[in-house]
DNA sequence: GGTTATACATGCGATAACGCATGCATGAAG
DNA sequence: CTTCATGCATGCGTTATCGCATGTATAACC
């Protein structure tokens, strides 16, 4: 048993959290059949089986949990040197990954990416548009921009804007409301609230739950077909066509919009150059953003 | 900059460690040329430069150091994993690797060894003879034999024999000493020693240093070729031919032999074997380390 | 001044690693 | 019962990687 070759402990690792060799190698970004194969290399090299190949795929016995134990360790340390490596570079050349909620990277964030893009040409800016939240301590991103209350703990923030909700809907609705304020009102709620917000149910007692949505892009659309009332925040209800502000609901403090990084990578020239640019464009952006 | 080769990594880090291409693709097993080839790959996936070209060789950058540290830290993960395999590998087949000092490989060991082969034909036993100390924590042998006082901190053992030193000499100075105990005694003493030893001195002022010498192995010839007289092991005096035992020198307790390996490697199956027939073989040798 | 050793660059042929296509087994869905 | 999807094995042609041989530059030594 001499050296062993670190990119197979690392297959077998992928294999192990992925389950199918398929995954794992389209986590590596390699053919299945070459995880295959490392996965014997490997197998051979520490003289030990550490998959049992049977009928559903290929099961890791407890000497490949060890092994994939190991190498997440090994990667570790791997994330956190791409992380120094990347805050200590100064080229504005390369790529550079940002993750922001997709809401904020449609109705807000375009002036800034083109105005970046101008700015740094040879920067290759990735833009990862998603709801789930990024690690970028395994620098999934380099830098988020997050819908939250602080910035994490264990993350560099800076405060782009303080936010404002309010209660959206279609005109028609709005005429409505207004011609006859004791109609029932049918609201659209994000599947974690339980109810109403307190302060319509009480200025408008006939309020009633009609749908419960689990995303705040078809909770928008659904506003906008005229099916009911939701509350969001007031960038999102003012950038959307066919939504207008119902008194429903004063507007109240909603999550402020943070741009966070690891303080590894804070320093970085391609990520403080992004830093200065959205910093400034969402200057000017404040009042979109609070009633 | 996407996920880095994990193997590149320590190739970059072999370079650093070693100095040059040729150093390192030795270190790695691998022709020089490839680590070029490798260190041009790592720094076209790091946008970094990692090594000055200069005329006398590669000089690593910062970013080169940081890359080695952090593969350092990786390699120490790497070496956990192997340690553990190779403590929880049940087979009597494959690859063991002992290190013991030279002269008890060569007059204490053979027997042991022989044994050994005989019962465990399948086992690829290797042995290293060094006076260094193998890093047992890095896998550069799994069992180790030591002249010490104690088996070491970090390492787990078993004490195979108690030992005494004495004076040793060729017959003719045996023969010299017996008829003239007055006449000069010349001594061939070890580097890090000052002089004769006190009790020796006290008892036969003649003795005068007259070589100092790094190697036992140079000095126990010198003995044999007649040039003065050697404080060494019992066993050692008793095993070379054309050497006696002269009484300038009562025996006195020595360092003791140890059979140390790595906790983690201690339970193999292999390391287990070869402890059981070198425990049982030195027993019945104890009496060749011992006045 | 010539010889030797070290350290690296470069080009070429050999080899090992890889991707792709095909085929088989299994289980779920229509 | 058929169809489709998942998961893997195997064989083949391609690509990338590697080792080797050769050449250059520099420094050390006699």
């Amino acid at each position: 048993m001499k050296d062993a070759a670190w990119d197979d402990l690392k297959t077998v690792m992928a294999l192990v959290r992925h389950g199918s060799l398929a995954a794992a190698g389209a986590a590596l970004r390699l053919n299945y059949t070459t995880v295959a194969r490392r996965i014997a290399r490997a197998e051979a090299a520490l003289g030990t089986t550490l998959f049992e190949r049977l009928k559903d795929g290929y099961v890791p016995t407890d000497a490949a949990m060890l092994v994939a134990a190991h190498a997440g360790e090994m990667e570790v340390r791997e994330h956190d040197l791409m992380r120094r490596l990347a805050g200590r570079d100064g080229t504005l050349e390369g790529a550079l990954t940002i993750t922001a909620p997709q809401l904020l990277i449609a109705y807000v964030l375009p002036a800034a990416l083109a105005q970046f893009r101008g700015l740094y040409p040879k920067v290759d800016l990735k833009v990862r548009a998603t709801n789930d939240i990024l690690d970028l301590s395994r620098r999934e991103a380099d830098l988020g921009i997050r819908i939250s209350r602080t910035p994490g703990d264990t993350l560099t923030g800076l405060r782009l804007a303080e936010q404002h909700s309010a209660s959206f809907a279609s005109p028609g609705w709005a005429e409505r409301i207004a011609k006859d304020p004791g109609a029932p009102i049918d609201w659209i709620l994000y599947e974690t609230h339980d109810d109403v917000p307190k302060a319509a149910r009480e200025a408008y007692p006939s309020s009633r739950v009609q749908y419960r949505f689990d995303d705040m892009i078809a909770m928008a659309g659904a506003a906008q077909a005229g099916l009911g009332v939701v509350r969001m925040p007031m960038f999102l209800g003012r950038s959307l066509p066919g939504l207008m502000q119902v008194p429903l609901l004063p507007p109240q403090p909603y999550m402020d919009v943070w741009m966070v990084a690891h303080p590894d990578v804070w320093p970085g020239a391609k990520v403080r150059a992004f830093r200065d640019v959205l910093k400034a464009d969402m200057k000017t952006r404040r009042a979109l953003f609070v009633a």
